[in-house]
DNA sequence: TTGAAAGCGCTACCAC
DNA sequence: GTGGTAGCGCTTTCAA
């Protein structure tokens, strides 16, 4: 295994589920009146029993609490692995004041870029003494909304988030301020909750630089974020245009669905008209940018020869692509590790949180095959 | 949104996470003792205040109870609606008996196909009123073990799984004997566990016999699979080189680390000395396939006029690649729905679960540009 | 129709 | 060092 992602120990995740009025019937057999689980129902209780100790010095000692002996603490470990004894996490949860539970919010977990995002975050959770919880926002804000209500429901203990519309996190200001932990993953324009993010401003702009750089004035935008409401890369664009004293020319930007494949071939097939006006073309997601060089692939235009194509944020498959795609890289474990951090010390902070921050990191250029100059 | 996917209503996850010896001190601020979250926690016994009924009475007309009077039940509602009340999750699942929680194991979360089978599982069970507890093995047994007792301890009420390894799944077959509800997606020797799969060696049989058809005789397999000891495919590919009456040759069975592109391409680096002695190659997944088209390009040899390439599972990024991958399909959807079908009938059972069933389905061959016959 | 009381499995607090 | 007792928020008897 030489593939450079984050080497995950084993992680997991709820998805938002709408209560159904729960018909709850016990399994009617005689010795266990309602227990989901029949194996593994151990409880503290019963290595009380098997031990003569009490639940309380049972949970003690399970807890590794300095104030049994030695010997005491061992055995009733010893008896416990015995019964294979399984911690209820519903039930300490309860009692104690969390739930070792993070929510992790992603607007589309087929973006390839995000798949990469919940693999590392959940890995990063694990270290740290957290599960993960999961959940798709479908880029629909009113799923955003509740599957954060879910987490809440489940009691987890902070939620990380990609918002849908950077500008629309008014739910998440109001939790923030309520004393719940959340960090946002994209950039949220004023940090009144806290952010961890990558500068897409600028990472747009300078892949659009390098695109001017290399001489080309005809750049367009295929622009899935936009639709949505967000526009630091449109603005990055704009402003990498503005700098080499090029004409922004709404005509040059376009909306696309999604950030797949299809998404990016599909623009293409619907501006063909203009194709030949164009001499470059900045994706702001890397599937969709291989969707462009699908459609020139079939439509015979050559990549980079006819045409410069940038994608953004550094995906497998775009190292990969052929040609191999110039981009920009979404720096998955700086962010993540910082969140993580950042999050769970929200979480475990003592008394009432601090103003939030925001913290940008920085984005990097990539340029490989798919730009060259103009021909 | 025009992309064949499940539509997914907004889904989540738990990420296994080693109890940590909880340092759990109170925030020490004075009218909440303990809670985590200090916004929504709001409880049946505020309700119970604010609208002089018991937290009994308020229980039953937030369930729906037809055995209070209309008008008691809504106004209860619409107290707890101004309160914004949110019910604790855990606290239900732990005085009543289920969770409404499932827990599904993934081998690999960036693998493509499995991600698209997580997207529909938690989209399906969205639906039926359950949370998706996700996590990976990341192809270790250890940790496909480790995961499912981390959903166990969260009370998930049933398992669905890729077991690592096909034909080691005695500790699946424990816990279903003792009556916890699993149904695994790969096909298992023996149906001593629930399960719901693709016919993988018919599918790579289909694949092989499209090749031999094609009049290939040389036909390589890059196997991801028989390194987990699952031979499914590999004996697919067996069968079909018999059936047409050609030589089983081990020198052209290769293994490849993983189900990512840059397993495929560093495969045919590996072999790159006896390319010229083949016309064909089936890669037991996509992104293998693609790999091998990358390194193809990348070497001057031609798909499909000097190798034809077959891959296995059908996603997008074959779908779109180039030239298009002819593959087998995955029935994403089917599997999925039969498999979340069966296991919530078995959690929802009211007595001892019946004996485990094996369901099938029927794989399909997807006949694209990546075949021909040999030139 | 409604409410009181017990209990889910665990942790916390205060005795002994 | 150890064990009662109370309580987390909810559901579920059972009685009124």
């Amino acid at each position: 295994m030489d593939r450079g992602f984050g080497q995950l120990q084993g992680s997991s995740c709820i998805a938002a589920a709408s209560m159904t009025t729960g018909s709850s019937r016990n399994a009617s057999s005689i010795n266990r009146p309602r227990a989901a689980v029949s194996i593994g129902n151990v409880r503290l209780k019963d290595i009380a029993k098997a031990t003569g100790y009490s639940t309380n010095t049972v949970s003690l000692a399970l807890r590794g609490s300095l104030r049994l002996p030695h010997a005491t603490r061992e055995r009733i470990r010893r008896v416990a692995s015995e019964l294979d004894y399984l911690p209820n996490k519903l039930a300490q949860a309860l009692a104690g004041s969390k739930c070792y539970a993070i929510g992790l919010v992603l607007t589309d977990i087929q973006n390839p870029i995000l798949t990469e995002v919940a693999q590392e975050v959940s890995s990063v959770l694990h270290n740290s003494g957290y599960s993960t919880l999961f959940a798709t926002s479908n880029n629909r804000i009113d799923l955003e909304i509740e599957v954060i209500r879910e987490f809440r429901a489940r009691q987890a203990d902070g939620i990380l988030v990609f918002p849908v519309h950077h500008r629309e996190v008014d739910h998440l200001v109001r939790l923030r301020e309520h004393g719940y932990p959340i960090v946002s993953l994209a950039e949220v324009p004023e940090p009144t909750v806290d952010c961890v993010c990558l500068r897409e401003r600028k990472g747009a702009f300078l892949a659009v630089e390098h695109l001017t750089g290399l001489g080309h004035r005809n750049i367009a935008i295929l622009d899935a974020a936009s639709p949505l409401g967000n526009f630091e890369k449109r603005d990055g664009y704009r402003d990498a245009l503005r700098s080499a004293g090029i004409e922004i020319r709404p005509e040059m930007e376009f909306f696309v669905e999604g950030h797949g494949v299809l998404d990016g071939y599909q623009a293409m097939n619907r501006l063909r008209g203009r194709v030949s006006a164009l001499t470059a073309v900045f994706a702001t997601s890397d599937p969709v940018a291989l969707g462009v060089q699908r459609w020139c692939q079939e439509n015979s235009v050559g990549i980079p020869t006819q045409l410069s194509v940038m994608g953004f944020d550094d995906t497998e498959f775009s190292r990969l692509a052929d040609p191999s795609l110039s981009t920009v890289r979404f720096p998955v474990r700086e962010i993540v590790e910082a969140a993580v951090g950042h999050l769970c010390e929200l979480v475990e902070r003592e008394g009432d949180l601090p103003v939030p921050t925001r913290r940008q990191l920085e984005p990097e250029l990539v340029a490989r095959a798919s730009t060259a100059a103009p021909g």
